[in-house]
DNA sequence: CGGATTCTTGAGGCTCCTCAACGCCAGTGG
DNA sequence: CCACTGGCGTTGAGGAGCCTCAAGAATCCG
């Protein structure tokens, strides 16, 4: 994709969901597994996507360069992933969120002095299941991290990380 | 790889672990990300691999075929990830351990008529850093299953899925 | 301004974790 | 053969963290 945010999802039959990943910019999203896609993919902004044939991906007979490029993408794709896991299964919900923060200051982050300011164009759900716990936790995470002046929230969609480190040590949990 | 049994696994800096995945034959495991591997990978059984140079990987240069293959594993993994995705996030214990016996049972179980037989080679503190569990907890919700029939345990190694319509039903959280 | 939706905050409860003890089994050495 | 030891698994009691339910604040939008 080339602009925009997607957001990638998975349900349960009851309706439970998990956001297996937010899509941007340089990302590929929608690889194909056996030629079925189980997870919903929608957009949280407009979004501008550059498409491939399917073909490319399932015969060797594509352009090689594309196809060392996917290969490549799906590589990345694993190891973000790997790292996502970490975080669902043994972070608890302030370094969760730190993580989240940490992760798209990296990739979307606008440099303000010493500070990074992140935009969210996500909601405060998606976040919630996107690391595993409940909108209400998400709030009172922000909060507390707020109260403890590693981050400011200008508005509900913009972020300021006032102690970038602090925050990375809390997402690594270095710290109590 | 063409036999045995591996475990991948990440750690953090104070000693919390995640079991990324257990590799069974037919699995690829290693695959690089900006060449530096982050994840560890130990035996639990004897493994036989079978090798493959990155070069292959890195350049169009090597077989396409090999190509294709090596990208149609990346997809797979991918998807199966998205599973452990939900599994991490959003279900109970209950509906993890049982999540976990039916994809063992489903890959490497044996039938005995109705029942189907599941080994287990890793140990309980393995399954529970792979469920983002505890090792108490584990074993709590493998008696819990065996008190309910729908596992018997023959010996720690080796479960007995009695009732395996009620272990899926379980483990995709569609019943309480 | 009114209504709907989302976010925040609070109170209480439940699931799972922590800490601790005990049982089981294999290996070791007397 | 049996006592000792260490590792792993199980079980119990108590507590912490997060969830559930509910109400109030903020934001969006017609």
């Amino acid at each position: 994709m080339t602009s925009g945010v997607l957001r990638l999802t998975r349900l349960l039959s009851d309706g439970r969901r998990q956001v297996i990943a937010f899509g941007y910019p340089g990302d590929i999203v929608g690889f194909p597994s056996a030629n079925i896609h189980h997870t919903d993919c929608e957009a949280l902004t407009e979004v501008r996507l550059q498409p491939f044939r399917r073909s490319a991906l399932e015969s060797g007979k594509g352009d090689p360069q594309l196809h060392t490029a996917l290969l490549q993408a799906a590589l990345r794709e694993i190891s973000g992933m790997q790292d996502h896991f970490m975080m669902l299964g043994r972070k608890s919900a302030s370094e969760k969120l730190a993580s989240f923060l940490c992760v798209l200051a990296e990739r979307v982050g606008t440099k303000l002095g010493a500070y990074v300011s992140v935009t969210l164009p996500m909601s405060r759900s998606d976040i919630a299941d996107f690391l595993g716990l409940t909108t209400e936790t998400v709030s009172r995470t922000f909060t507390q991290l707020r109260k403890s002046k590693i981050i400011a929230i200008d508005n509900i969609y913009t972020i300021v990380i006032q102690r970038p480190d602090a925050l990375l040590d809390l997402s690594l949990g270095d710290c109590d």
